[in-house]
DNA sequence: ATTATCTATAGATCTATAGATAATGC
DNA sequence: ATTATCTATAGATCTATAGATAATGC
């Protein structure tokens, strides 16, 4: 007999004899039709897994996990989705496009309206302020989504290229744009600035609470509007003191 | 027959009969006495834990693969350290004290030499310079021990929680210090400022390869006398412009 | 005599799939 | 008729420990 009958056969001696009929989960919504609901169960899917690998990581977090949160059968994940890696992919795709458009449009927006008078700072505030909005108020899935998506920038190897594969035509455009404001710097330390507006943005995704209790609560994490506050004018003051 | 049972039955069956006694592994070096043994396996499970958790976190590594590329038996990571998360704490404990007291040192002397005339520069090129020095010239243990410090510091609660309790009284100097520099500056701001100074920093120690790719080649990531170069003036100057 | 190393294993997962059954769609 | 859900299970891990054996220490 191997474990898993021997687990089986224990588990039937302690379940009552009498087992009423799989209970199947009833439609929430008898309105809804099956591709509405099909949609429904591949989001709540989703949301619950970001919310668990923003916790703890791809390999923190078992489909299982995913499974018992999103209230749906352990089965059903790999039925939506093939496995584990695609859920991730899925996962992290969904908002990656959102926030990668939305930026763009801001910055060639920018661009457009301010043409011949382009300045480091309104770069700036136009890549950071959009991204501070969406994760400040775009509710908790958004929250969730940074702070994901800050574990996932430091991670090397897929980590890295999951960044690069989603983001970097709207980080050129902004370093094209500071360029065209600073035409005098040299494209290294523009390149370098770039990489410390990044890291404080994702650490600021991150959320870890580690400023609140530094500060001793004067500053909050989820403080989204502080941040924005401060961000853009900081670092463009950080490029036009390297740059020249 | 459990199945492990079953997988021993069958490992026995395709072995070769007559197995030599077990080779246990011979002394490394016969002039090394049993504390000294001890100590050199213990500092090379960690180095090799070091370098997979660097990778792929806490919950990407297995005992087995960090006892594999320690090539000790897997179960002596268990003798060594009583289980993962002692051996994960152990890592990260191991350099946290190098740095957390060379910077406490190094501000403490600034602190001394320059009473009077403390700057928003010399602070953060004290502070930064001293971590980037080490991270840079360390050799590979410092830089993959960066990369791990990377993660943990974007990891809520107990990354966080580990942070907090070995870096919070020399970052607390570090923000003192610029507080003297800019008196009239609000703690408020200078604590967003120094969660920015910390994310470019901890981007930095990720080593994500983000950079390389970004510039065409411009920049390396692990080109941390580049940052160096730059780092603390960029910062400085976003303390001077937001703090006013 | 003490410490390090290895054998063997318990017990608990996890991922993924095949196949049965129930619910909706047309 | 098609799609969603559940049952059952294969097969592959993983962590941790008890107990045996070999190597060093005194």
């Amino acid at each position: 007999m191997t474990i898993h009958a021997s687990i089986a056969a224990a588990h039937a001696a302690t379940s009552p004899k009498t087992r009423r009929a799989p209970a199947r989960k009833p439609a929430k919504e008898a309105s809804l039709s099956k591709a509405e609901r099909r949609a429904e169960t591949t989001e709540q899917i989703l949301d619950e897994a970001e919310y668990l690998f923003s916790k703890h990581g791809l390999y923190g977090v078992t489909l299982k996990d995913v499974a018992k949160r999103a209230d749906v059968h352990h089965t059903l994940v790999n039925y939506y989705f093939k496995d584990k890696d695609t859920l991730f992919n899925a996962v992290f795709e969904r908002r990656a496009e959102v926030t990668r458009e939305l930026r763009m449009k801001a910055l060639e927006e920018y661009e457009t309206v301010n043409a011949g008078n382009l300045t480091v700072e309104g770069a700036l505030h136009t890549f950071l302020d959009t991204d501070l909005d969406l994760y400040g108020s775009g509710g908790e899935g958004w929250r969730n989504y940074g702070a994901l998506a800050s574990q996932v920038a430091n991670t090397p190897e897929w980590g890295a290229k999951l960044m690069d594969k989603n983001f970097d035509p709207v980080v050129l455009k902004l370093v094209d744009i500071i360029n065209r404001a600073l035409p005098q710097a040299s494209k290294v330390d523009i390149f370098w600035g770039y990489h410390f507006v990044s890291g404080a943005l994702l650490l600021t995704l991150a959320r870890t609470g580690r400023i609140d209790k530094l500060s001793d609560g004067l500053c909050r994490s989820d403080d989204f509007p502080a941040v924005k506050a401060r961000m853009a004018d900081f670092m463009a003051a950080g490029f036009k003191a390297v740059c020249k």
